[in-house]
DNA sequence: CGCGCTGTTGAAACTTGTCAAAGTTTGTGG
DNA sequence: CCACAAACTTTGACAAGTTTCAACAGCGCG
């Protein structure tokens, strides 16, 4: 878990196991609905689930049937070609859904596996699109959800396009700080869940590579380096490094 | 437009305005509805536009209001960030839908720009919201669109994590050929609508990288180039090369 | 019919990957 | 709780792949 910032808005000490009493409500699915509808979501999201670091919430190729939000915990999700090569296609944290991919086929597409021991909650698609079609904020969020979604694919290809090493590198550490902050955590330290190799993967860069360039940012003072432990010095200079391309 | 293959499913000679008269409406949003639930959404999508090559149909930044269904014609996506560096994130062609990265901000994020004359349906996406609500194979059918978007850029990042420059290149033609003969085209012999900075900024290379890749490939007896227009003469050699990564 | 945009090709420079070795941390079983 | 093994990280030297720069060819639009 990164630090907590004293008074941020979340506390993960009190869990409860509805939407209504869950303090991601905001950052998750429920955004924007009143107590009445926020109840029904309640009757929908039953299934609450604990997935050990290490654990697979799900494979690609099985048949998709719920969507989940991660109700604390990280997870990875990667799509894996027969040659063995791996794709990372995204870190996800607390407040955050997975299983989107999995609509269009009915089977998963990548496969998720938690990073760290980690709760989820189970929602049925099918009775999501049916609560969905009677809650208008319901269906307009998810809609929100699955198109922003979309927009952060943008966002991975004009890095993995249009980037090198080092600038990507700025921009993962950027946004995670952005995402802990936005959940109460500092923004300036956290602890990577992840290895170099699975950075290295959703960055497109070798796992040397990607150690090299932590080591060049703690050389050049923007960044404070301990393996998984990182305190971000600098903001401004990491953010300069990725707009000017050379 | 690539070469028509006789007895193709698809015939854009008979344009009609309607979305039950439309040949494209299999591939398109309308898939699985009745011919009740058709008439509905023909009400809706009353807006047709022609765009000519080299226009915008939408700008990132510009309000969001309606996605866009491409009737015929070819169209480029693409981000483009200050230092002007420009990340192409898809290419578009009939029957695709433009436009659903702008739902979660209620702004478009992207570029839509036209690389041939091409004509769009306009749809309203408060009114499909509303729609939806009414019909369910609508609904679930626009979930399975968004989601394959999603799938789609997970492949996207794949090849641009993950693959060399050939690789990258046999992928895309592969990719154009099958897309082409879904739509009742040729597989084998098309013409590109982009330029080769334009491939190349897909790919993540630059132009000079694409425009020697396709003269491997021909050396190799893969294709057969000529500017623009492409002969695809070894499907196997092409999925071969792109499968053994060394 | 020519000018500009697009595409091709070569050589050199640069970035990243590969291979290898050693150091560090983490997890497990005794 | 310690010890050892496995996994992960760092760093160096070298190789490979891609970009950069440059020159030229070809096509197509006006």
């Amino acid at each position: 878990m990164p630090q907590r910032s004293p008074g941020g808005p979340i506390s993960l000490s009190v869990i409860k196991t509805a939407c209504s009493g869950c303090n991601l409500r905001e950052l998750c699915l429920p955004l924007g609905l009143s107590a009445e509808e926020l109840e029904r979501l309640d009757d929908l999201v039953s299934v609450r689930r604990r997935v050990k670091r290490g654990e697979h919430l799900y494979r690609s190729g099985t048949p998709f049937d719920s969507i989940f939000a991660i109700r604390s915990g990280f997870f990875k999700t990667d799509v894996l070609i027969e040659d063995g090569r791996e794709q990372v296609t995204g870190f996800q944290m607390a407040g955050e859904l997975l299983g989107l991919d999995g609509i269009s086929s009915e089977h998963h597409t990548c496969n998720a596996v938690a990073l760290e021991d980690s709760e989820i909650c189970a929602i049925p698609f099918a009775r999501l699109e049916v609560l969905s079609r009677e809650i208008h904020t319901l269906q307009h969020h998810f809609h929100k959800v699955m198109s922003r979604e979309i927009v952060r694919d943008h966002g991975v290809m004009m890095l993995l396009g249009t980037m090198r090493a080092e600038e990507r590198l700025a921009a993962f550490l950027l946004n995670l700080s952005q995402r802990f902050t936005a959940r109460g955590f500092s923004h300036a330290e956290f602890y990577l869940r992840m290895t170099r190799e699975e950075i290295g993967s959703y960055l497109g860069l070798k796992l040397e590579t990607v150690s090299r360039a932590f080591s060049r940012f703690q050389e050049e003072g923007y960044i404070a380096v301990q393996q998984k432990h990182i305190r971000i010095l600098d903001v401004a200079g990491l953010k300069a490094l990725m707009n000017h391309h050379r």
